[in-house]
DNA sequence: TGGCTTAGTTCGAGACGTGATTTAACCTGT
DNA sequence: ACAGGTTAAATCACGTCTCGAACTAAGCCA
């Protein structure tokens, strides 16, 4: 309510040259005359700040639009090698850092395995700072930052500090202890977030003003986007989907609460209730990704009485998601429910139709109409790419 | 993603008027050095716009600070009296508009009782005309508009047409009707969200960046507060608090679904769950408030069986509330959750520390520890008012 | 080659915000 | 009563911005 954005007339020049660098980035090559009419700005103004934006090497031009009479378009794109920026991913088997071009293209990557599955805060700080110096030495152009994707809670006060609850990290400060290894910007958000970011820019997302992206891992998330922007609550821990309640007095969750929707859709808990069902020795492994997908198995082709426990599990899981979604159709509108997350990407392609029957059973109908439920397009591995926009999306909102 | 805002100088400087004009609105007198201070303005800009301000009569000097040894402030408020705004509540039994200044203290009012309790479009129209006609001849100063609450969706495409079932309006385009009667601005908006306009403005949301009202009436709605603005979705349907599953299979809703919350809390449902519990003739009357009136009282005073049916009905109404505010808790991470509706009113007194306690067993412990759940301050009439809050609202954005 | 059409640039005008300077309004101490 | 000090507000000169109009560039066509 105090103060937003421009005062001067210097910011509202750089308000300007982020609103024509951003429709450069994101839609592609224009003209100066594509940019006049989308814009709003006059013919001049264009021009003014195109050069601007070219005696800086962040635009060039790109060959030019055949004309029909008169003086061809020259296109101007984005310069996608002049800058590049890092993301990283922060799992919970394994470190991941990326660096990219602005347009996002991968340059490079690190991967660096997590000992003995903790992610104990001591290592994970000099591994990232290893990765980044590794990183940054094969830089071909200047980094505009490091985004990092963390498995928690982010909170900025002022720098950011990281709450995990199911890795255990408490108030862990990543920023400043990150801060004495490099010099690069830092941009810490949670996981989740970072890849809900890749696919409304890059993915499934893309386009939409409103939508609500399901995580489905281990656990179960969601990434909120509103009017094109994460949505992060009072205290950045919005989206939190997996502990809404499904079933008052239900499942004990991790969370300490009963009846969380967690405590049925995540991979976890899929397993969980089908051990449950069965006997706990069927599923021999530790490995989630295993265990889940030998259910999937056993629902697809064992006809006899495991079979039908991985069947009925797999439906009670898909009614669960349903209602999940319904819920969030009804609660905020969005235009589109996207579904990823590893385990997600699992199930859906079994549990799909009957998610979608039971969204529409709960849902209202006019606001179920005009929403669309689909899949995540960029596969489970996207949380390094969003991360990476983040630096990239500071550059572009303040008009380098 | 397209055309934001300020371009040129002239948008520049109705931003900064807005920006003063909103700080003086909300935050009272005011001198030029503390606009210097709080809006990061030159103290010449703020003279300057100040300056215009005064001319155009929208803001008034009113007294100074005595000073500790140099100039006195001069402090400068608003002028409430410069324009007026009138606001209307078409509620299901009556439909009232009320007349504001800009400080939107109300100077009179109008009733029109809807003649037996249907809400007929073709009376509707006329009504709010006859009423706003002796409204505005009463008005001492020019009227910004006219906002109008209406139990239902509202759509802009792009005059306000309203999609009302539980009233039956089927795309009745309400704006469209008027303009025939008024040459006022006219701004529509669904009554839920104009009264926690109103609370944002003047009652219990005063001063929140985040905050959910849920209004329980004979049904149960809400409205999202995210960023200081009522969040409405992509098609303006979001809030539908009432229409969360809370419990898989469960009671039939009039939405046509099993489950929704509003099948357990809204007035309706209570009295509904109540007669189930004791025999349909117990509580004798079609007024919902007057039935719900009578369990509460019998919850209170009565001992035996129709006293022990009442609590438990209550009870359960208590833990329904409570896990619907986790999810949203939990969800959205607002500042606030604030209960209001003139049943949620009458119903809090018994149900508070339940539900404070069911909410808090079934949210997630940080953000619940850092939002607060309480009570609408402005009473179940604050629709009008809210209505009011809309034209002024552009007036404050638009710098007049 | 000359006219026509469209794209992009240049230029002068008008509007704005800012820092520095000036004026206004009050207090204190003598 | 009056000078000196202090703070608030207004004024001024300057630089920056966007815009419309005029102008130049670069193609097409006949």
């Amino acid at each position: 309510m105090t103060d937003e954005g421009r005062r001067n007339v210097r910011d509202l020049r750089r308000g300007n040259r982020a609103m024509l660098l951003r429709r450069l980035y994101f839609h592609g090559p224009l003209s100066r005359q594509e940019l006049v009419q989308t814009t709003g700005l006059s013919s001049a103004s264009v021009s003014n700040v195109v050069a601007d934006l070219i005696e800086a090497k962040i635009v060039v031009e790109a060959g030019s639009v055949e004309s029909d009479g008169g003086r061809p378009r020259i296109l101007l794109r984005v310069d996608a090698a002049r800058f590049e920026a890092i993301g990283v991913d922060v799992g919970e088997t394994r470190i991941r850092l990326e660096r990219f071009d602005l347009g996002l293209r991968e340059l490079g990557s690190v991967d660096v395995p997590v000992l003995g599955g903790q992610l104990d805060p001591k290592a994970v700080v000099p591994a990232i700072a290893a990765g980044l110096a590794e990183l940054t030495a094969g830089a071909q152009a200047p980094v505009l930052g490091v985004g990092i994707g963390v498995p928690g809670t982010v909170q900025h006060q002022p720098y950011a500090v990281v709450h995990g609850q199911t890795i255990g990290w408490d108030a862990l400060p990543l920023e400043e202890l990150l801060r004495e290894h490099t010099e690069l910007p830092l941009f810490v958000d949670n996981g989740a977030r970072t890849m809900a970011q890749a696919e409304m820019w890059f993915g499934a997302g893309r386009g939409a003003e409103s939508a609500v992206f399901l995580l489905l891992g281990s656990g179960a998330g969601a990434s909120v986007i509103v009017d094109g922007a994460p949505f992060r609550g009072s205290t950045t821990s919005a989206g939190e989907w997996g502990h809404l309640n499904a079933e008052y007095g239900g499942r004990l969750c991790r969370c300490g609460a009963r009846g969380c929707l967690e405590a049925y859709v995540g991979a976890e808990a899929v397993i969980a209730r089908y051990r449950e069902a069965v006997g706990a020795a069927v599923i021999d492994t530790d490995d989630e990704e295993e265990g889940l997908g030998r259910i999937l198995a056993l629902a697809e082709v064992d006809a006899g009485a495991a079979g039908d426990a991985a069947r009925s599990v797999l439906d009670e899981t898909a009614v669960r998601i349903g209602v999940g979604i319904a819920n969030v159709v009804n609660f905020l509108n969005p235009q589109r429910v996207i579904i990823g997350g590893w385990a997600g990407l699992a199930m859906a392609p079994r549990l799909l139709p009957r998610i979608h029957e039971v969204a529409q059973a709960h849902s209202l109908r006019l606001p179920y109409s005009l929403t669309s439920v689909e899949l995540g397009a960029l596969g489970p591995d996207a949380v390094a790419r969003g991360a990476a926009t983040l630096p990239v999306a500071r550059f572009l909102e303040s008009g380098a």
